[in-house]
DNA sequence: TTGTATGCGTTATCAC
DNA sequence: GTGATAACGCATACAA
């Protein structure tokens, strides 16, 4: 019933257990008869290492942890998806947890994976967040962090972001140069760094544009389904006068688009729209919507390649960079003049 | 530097390391008094629980180990999403690792999530496994597993699908309902079990109308974009009598639209389509796409629950339930008869 | 090249 | 109620 130990092999083989331990793990000090005599025994005996005594004595738990907002989301998962790719190759194992854009829960979740010796953590925090004692918990203790997508200034690390700012310039740029003359900017909430990127390269092309910037021209929102609508409902209600909206995400552009739609303004005859993030959706609904592509993949491997590099070269990081990865903007129908 | 332990209380409060663990655990054997007094002081040290130290004691680590065919996909994340929900109130963490539909690796994960000492397991197993020593690997040691989706016959456990049967059937239904006269069916690989259910859904459908079941009208694929574009050419090109397609998921079905849409042929008024998964896009593309709805956040949830149910009532389980979700059809606008 | 001794931080089993 | 002690399985410094 109970797993064998490399106690069991030593008994057996008349070894002593450091023997095994060594052997097991290819230490070189062995020699190839022993070493080979050992592995071939300990498989027969169906021995199973036991990690979590390996673990406890060695301080390592080779296990990155990864807390994203929201798991069931096509950006976030493609990044999970790049970090396990990673981390399997390197021998890590991933714990994941969503913080539902809850602080709470975020910070709850910090904890628990620090009380579980992760060996690292990558992170993109919640929505509600504006305080780091729980992340400073790791980095206080030499423990890698690494950011992506909503990073923190506050915190030294190691950061990957896409270049909001390039996007949201791009975004509104691609709409003036289409002839727009009134662009409204509907952002997300400006406590996260990326929304205020967008909203600052939005605030850019506008300046370098011959158009006005107009303060009532920003909203800010959470960005989700519902508000996309509300918000729009109320500029329409409004009298805004307005002929172009970038959206801070792509949610927010279909709701946007759905509203309009079915209050007979069409889109892009009337309102040109570009949106953010290149959800699959936003390539097949109609009119198809045109975004910033954000390489959600090659994020997640980059995060994790840097955070695995931390791990093991244990001399401490000086300079800790912000990779930025570039942005690429989709033109698809949402935003064509005709 | 180092972290403070249950001894560091101890000695500085002149009790046992056991009463400071007690306290801390709120064993009742404990005056209130000396629990306050012990908690107030290990926040005060900064103390936070060694968990590793305490699962090597305790033999649980209050971790689940989930092996999915791909995270970055929208039903498996949702899975995940609902696991992740469920287990995170129950106190357990949830390591993720994807297989690619690739035995070695998946092989490879079972080991390590066995090595790491997870408690439970769920999972979908991969396209190519066939033998399954490395799922055995837990239910030989009484380490509960749950499966879901892609389930396996040969191994005892509680197992989470769909009714791909039964929705199958409905969106056939549904479809002869509307007034289909000639229904092609664009389904998945057979050697999937979920496919030869939707299969024979469409085939039940079929044989309880007035309709023949015509062989000619079932064309088997790998239910890839291109893969849909292809078959549905093929079809128009050929000359296929059809007024109605049931596809096996919602990707074929929006590449046969486009398709469709681009030739000229209407949807639904020339030919009506049902999807399957309820993917994101499908509701928001035009015309929006019925389809058939599989509760992947509540698969996992109720994985989760019945997981830990197994993990936290020792005795064990004589008789595993296979838990079939109903499904749900969605009707859209692109089966609706006008 | 191998063995001996020790300890990681916690919980559990006794004892008092 | 509280304390002393052992034990979990492994890795490593030191010895041989």
């Amino acid at each position: 019933m109970s797993e064998t130990t490399i106690h069991d092999i030593a008994k057996k083989l008349n070894f002593s257990a450091s023997t095994i331990s060594r052997a097991l793990n290819d230490n070189p000090l062995i020699s190839d008869g022993t070493r080979n005599l050992i592995k071939k025994t300990a498989k027969e005996m169906g021995y199973r290492p036991n990690t979590m005594a390996a673990n406890f004595r060695t301080k390592k738990t080779n296990t990155i942890g990864v807390i994203v907002p929201l798991i069931n989301r096509h950006f976030f998962s493609s990044v999970i998806s790049g970090i396990e790719e990673v981390a399997y190759t390197q021998g890590f194992a991933v714990t994941i947890s969503q913080s539902n854009d809850n602080f709470e829960k975020e910070d709850k979740i910090a904890h628990t994976l620090f009380a579980n010796r992760v060996d690292g953590l990558i992170l993109s925090i919640g929505m509600e967040t504006t305080t780091f004692d729980h992340i400073k918990l790791f980095s206080d203790r030499k423990i890698p962090v690494v950011f992506f997508d909503r990073i923190v200034d506050e915190i030294k690390a190691h950061k990957i972001v896409v270049n909001d700012f390039e996007g949201g310039y791009k975004a509104t740029k691609h709409l003036i140069d289409q002839g727009a003359k009134n662009i409204v900017h509907i952002g997300g909430p400006l406590n996260l760094k990326i929304y205020q990127d967008r909203q600052e390269g939005f605030c850019r092309a506008i300046n370098e544009s011959s158009l006005e910037l107009d303060e009532s021209s920003i909203i800010n929102t959470n960005l989700t389904r519902a508000e996309g609508t509300k918000t729009i409902e109320k500029l329409i209600k409004g009298g805004k006068k307005l002929d172009a909206i970038f959206c801070g995400n792509d949610t927010t552009a279909l709701s946007v688009i759905i509203y309009l739609q079915k209050n007979g303004i069409k889109v892009p005859d009337d309102i040109l729209i570009v949106g953010f993030s290149n959800e699959p959706f936003s390539e097949v609904v109609t009119p198809s919507i045109s975004t910033i592509k954000q390489p959600g993949f090659s994020m997640g491997q980059t995060a994790a390649r840097l955070l695995i590099n931390q791990i093991n070269n244990k001399q401490k990081i000086t300079d800790f960079k912000t990779i930025t990865m570039p942005t690429e903007l989709i033109i698809r129908n949402s935003s064509k003049r005709t």
